[in-house]
DNA sequence: TATTGACTCTCACGTTACGTGATAGCTTAT
DNA sequence: ATAAGCTATCACGTAACGTGAGAGTCAATA
């Protein structure tokens, strides 16, 4: 099938094919002579994957790598991928809600907190938010961020140490078992303070290790875990201090 | 204030102001006879209400026009917006329970039909898709499409009529009113055949309708509902075909 | 057979909202 | 005076194609 065949079969652009062929994530089985592309059987299977894994929001980038590496586990990479959707969804759920309350508000059917102006987005003010965005996305770092903010005060100490800990760590091996296992406490330490959506930013997190093939070096993570707990301490402090 | 404290007051990067500077979305009222940015109380006012915008997702472009032109119903705009969002977020649903029966087959616990594995997603197949997913965006049309392929044969006729009224006016005047009332013909004739999701594209295409403003002319919407009613057709005898 | 129309190819720049250096000037503290 | 830290302006890079431009190919028709 040609190329034009092949867009309309499956609803994209020849254009998309193109890109596909440029990027090496598509390749036809053949082309004529006269360099027409022309696609195989097992091109358009290939396509349908390339499809399913783009609509559920894969960069092609990834795809590439998925559908290159026969021993990648789909199943375990499909099943982070969903965990980062209905994240994705509670996110659009607060904006929808937000939106709400903001239409409302300005019929002057109800009144509107300073929080309830925010609720759902993020005009928080931290100098290392941007590498722990980086790092596991906006909505686990928003998240996070609200647990922080609201953090028992008995905590402040243990966070503390913590730090220290992860600190000194980092500098050291920062792919050690050590790490991971500061990693775990850090997560239990904001499981105690309680949340249910904390669950998502866990899978964030596990992904992010998980996926280490695809980072530089695990070191970037560490650096990351530190920058992002010293600025969790910061808010929290912050918050003290305005009280 | 200058550049590095307002991006950390509301949390983006010096370079999103910079950038905004440079668009002409945000202008600091002042700046030191060096050339530094210095941003006033109204300035940062004006950065709230950007971030807003652009939290529940309008283009900067668009945010600018609003805040440029103070007869611009905001609360209108804003309520169409939220017919997307909502709109966006029945996607997103249909997603991931479209991911969460994948991993189920994966797993083999589940069958899945043909029909389930693509549910909530786009293969469907025409040519001139894509002018109308340019117009109304791509939730719509994949709604009409489905509402299309299960369209009563009755309404063949109907749609044909209709087709050619909309083809003979867009050769006179396609800004005329006749236009407009053929276009809310054209969305009758969806409400008859019935669909409770309806509502969410006839709120995009009065969305755009509203917006003619920033369309360079109605004579392209009038091309690409007549393409698209085309395509509508196509879709629908090409499945009576294939039965 | 020549031409038309539909299709194809390869550049290569445009898009969105900034990120990321590079290079250089300004400000303040030591 | 020099270093640290902040600021400025280019200007190219990103993702996933869109959108012509200019040119070659293929099948059917006059």
């Amino acid at each position: 099938m040609k190329v034009k065949e092949v867009a309309e079969l499956v609803g994209i652009s020849v254009r998309t094919l193109h890109h596909y062929d440029e990027i090496g994530l598509l390749k036809p089985d053949m082309t004529t002579n006269a360099g027409y592309r022309v696609y195989s059987d097992a091109n358009l299977e290939t396509l349908q994957q390339i499809l399913f894994f783009k609509e559920v929001g894969f960069p092609l980038k990834r795809i590439k790598m998925i559908l290159e590496d026969p021993s990648f586990d789909r199943e375990e990479t499909l099943e982070m991928h969903q965990k980062m959707l209905v994240e994705k969804r509670r996110r659009l759920d607060q904006v929808i809600d937000t939106v709400e309350k903001t239409l409302q508000h300005w019929k002057g059917e109800i009144e509107m907190t300073a929080e309830d102006k925010f609720k759902g987005f993020d005009f928080s003010h931290n100098p290392y938010e941007k590498e722990a965005r980086e790092c596991w996305g906006d909505r686990a770092v928003d998240e996070a961020n609200r647990k922080v903010n609201g953090m028992s005060e008995a905590k402040q100490e243990e966070i503390n140490e913590l730090y220290r800990e992860l600190a000194s760590i980092r500098h050291q091996d920062p792919a050690s078992k050590e790490a991971q296992e500061a990693i775990a406490k850090w997560y239990g330490l904001l499981n105690e303070i309680g949340s249910y959506s904390l669950e998502a930013f866990k899978g964030l997190g596990q992904m992010y290790i998980a996926d280490e093939r695809f980072t530089k070096n695990i070191d970037q993570f560490g650096e990351a875990l530190a920058q992002f707990m010293a600025d969790a301490m910061a808010v929290y402090t912050d918050n003290r201090q305005s009280d």
